[in-house]
DNA sequence: GTGAAAGCGCTAACAC
DNA sequence: GTGTTAGCGCTTTCAC
């Protein structure tokens, strides 16, 4: 109990206005909570008090008390990536909504600091915690991350935005394998064949999927599967995209559409492109997904895949809250993605 | 006090630990804030059984407790944009160094929503408020908000980004004049003299300075100042100056360089010169601030002004803890900002 | 060094 | 309806 050491003579407390309006403290409470019904009267004096003194009343209270914080804890992988940032507005959004506060932390992609964030928001005693990206992406999900999710489960809710294998928690993705034929679809259309799949690890989760998805497509159209198009030793970001695209154009590998793994990717690939004297999408189309402003912001725009973030958002809060009051949920839920068709693509130079 | 209706036995407390350890909760207490000496043997048992149980301690209950809760909020414009989503990871960065967790709230540039959350904030009794984007932005403060702050800052400081006229709340931000002399001197460098202002609004602090800076430095270089080249009465996204820059062109306004409000608007800036059939640099060189990822992501990439995140986020941060801590501190700092030079601006093609 | 006890500000039985 | 009271889980005097 320091003195405060800033500007402050305390805070006002319900005491405080409990006192003024000659009513009890539990009182004021019923007025702030609209738990019971007060006399008309005695809420309006409350009310005029609360006015006066433009009193807040201590959240931090008030979750000890009843034992619900009515906070959401997110642990994202990083916010400076688009598709983070907006699922996280859209979550933001949807909590505030349904009367909850998120509280956010950035794991930046770094094991260790995910362990230690997820502790430090159970310790705010979120009510239940979101993940997006991080250990929940990964193919093989790490034992011990494992672990620590599941002791924390025992008293908070967990949903993923990937899985988290040898845990109980919720999953709300996205269809992923859906995303790849919509992209697939498009370019077979346009009349293409050879297609580059560009970027990414082959132990996310995702990443995977598609690649699974993208052989079976292709057997089902009888195009033999090259896998000198697949250059999935990369990253999620501009560089490696630049750099696997120069060295399959610099290989001589031919095709006529690359899939970035990513609208970032898609910009890297496309930068590559370019340097190599060719034309997007005369020569070669590009496709991504994502669809962030990156996509808009391109010249020319990218076709990409959107995810309905609002929605996705939606969905994941909906899931968290069903779980903390108690509701049954379904284990695996998905978002439908959308084709968002725009400039880099376009008919195939030769079958 | 529901009965939890998820998994949840109840947690443990210290007061478990306690009766398990044979010690007071006071020792349990002391041993996990390490506050005080308590012989090696006893801490040791408490440890392990911390240990045992995985016990975290409530962090409500320890700031209802201290009065204070080692929390800084954030109320940001919207992470979405990669301006605010660096300056908040390096905020987020630089607290948690220093222990405090951080509390991010997006205010989407509405003003309700803006206050709304400010109470949101002070009901969640952060130790102190940042604030970048919004209204602390505005080259006049609006009133009603300034006498919130006011009421706010009686008990919590406040830390902006811009400025909140009417308030005592500290500045720490960016040198704008010197954003714009690095690309003006960068511009007049290569040549250039008709060199435009586009996006961005006049009532805007950061862009209201610049534009003074500029007619200065026009002066200083005996350039005619031609109100002409000054297209700000828009906005900072992409569209805008898309629209601008069609304006200018359609209208055969003559300039060999354009200096963007940010890296959005000189997205719109480049698409609209390349979409007149004009070469960015040949034809007319495009810079703007941020420095962005999209300052690398678009062709050719742009040249932009960055503004040290990791240091600008530490000022934040380090001025509200100074704050919280009592200690003294400048009204006013400033972070220096440097130009990066990339692809986007070269030699001017006439006098 | 350490325990007992009060208190942080609120909510929720429990009486009346 | 409304006041009284007992917590929520921690920290911190204050004794010893």
């Amino acid at each position: 109990m320091q003195p405060p050491k800033n500007g402050g003579n305390k805070l006002i407390t319900i005491y405080d206005i409990a006192r003024e309006a000659g009513v009890s403290p539990a009182t004021v409470s019923r007025v702030l909570t609209n738990s019971v019904r007060v006399r008309a009267e005695k809420r309006e004096k409350v009310l005029k008090l609360v006015e006066k003194y433009n009193f807040r009343p201590n959240a931090l209270a008030r979750s000890l008390s009843d034992t619900r914080s009515k906070t959401i804890g997110i642990l994202a992988a990083d916010v400076r990536n688009p598709y983070y940032a907006e699922l996280f507005v859209a979550c933001e959004q949807a909590a505030r909504d349904a009367g909850y506060t998120v509280l956010l932390a950035n794991t930046l992609g770094e094991i260790q600091r995910e362990q230690y964030l997820l502790e430090k928001l159970l310790e705010q005693r979120v009510d239940a915690l979101i993940q997006f990206g991080g250990s929940v992406d990964a193919l093989q999900s790490d034992g011990d991350y494992v672990e620590r999710i599941n002791r924390a489960m025992v008293h908070t809710p967990v949903v993923v935005t990937g899985k988290l294998e040898g845990t109980d928690c919720r999953m709300v993705r996205i269809d992923s394998t859906r995303a790849l034929e919509l992209l697939m679809d498009h370019l077979l259309g346009l009349g293409h064949e050879r297609i580059a799949l560009v970027g990414g690890r082959m132990n996310v989760l995702a990443t995977n999927m598609k690649f699974k998805r993208y052989k079976e497509i292709l057997e089902e159209h009888k195009i033999p599967y090259d896998p000198a198009l697949v250059a999935r030793d990369g990253e999620y970001n501009m560089e490696s995209g630049y750099q696997l695209m120069n060295e399959m154009l610099e290989q001589k590998i031919s095709f006529t559409a690359v899939v970035a793994v990513n609208d970032f990717a898609a910009a890297g690939i496309m930068r590559s492109i370019a340097e190599h004297g060719l034309r997007i999408p005369e020569d070669i189309s590009v496709v991504s997904y994502d669809n962030t402003y990156i996509a808009q912001v391109m010249i020319p725009r990218l076709t990409s895949v959107d995810y309905h973030y609002e929605e996705f958002g939606q969905k994941l809060v909906d899931t968290a809250i069903d779980l903390i009051e108690g509701r049954e949920t379904t284990s695996l839920q998905t978002v439908t993605p959308q084709l968002v068709v725009r400039e880099s693509s376009g008919v195939a130079w030769r079958k």
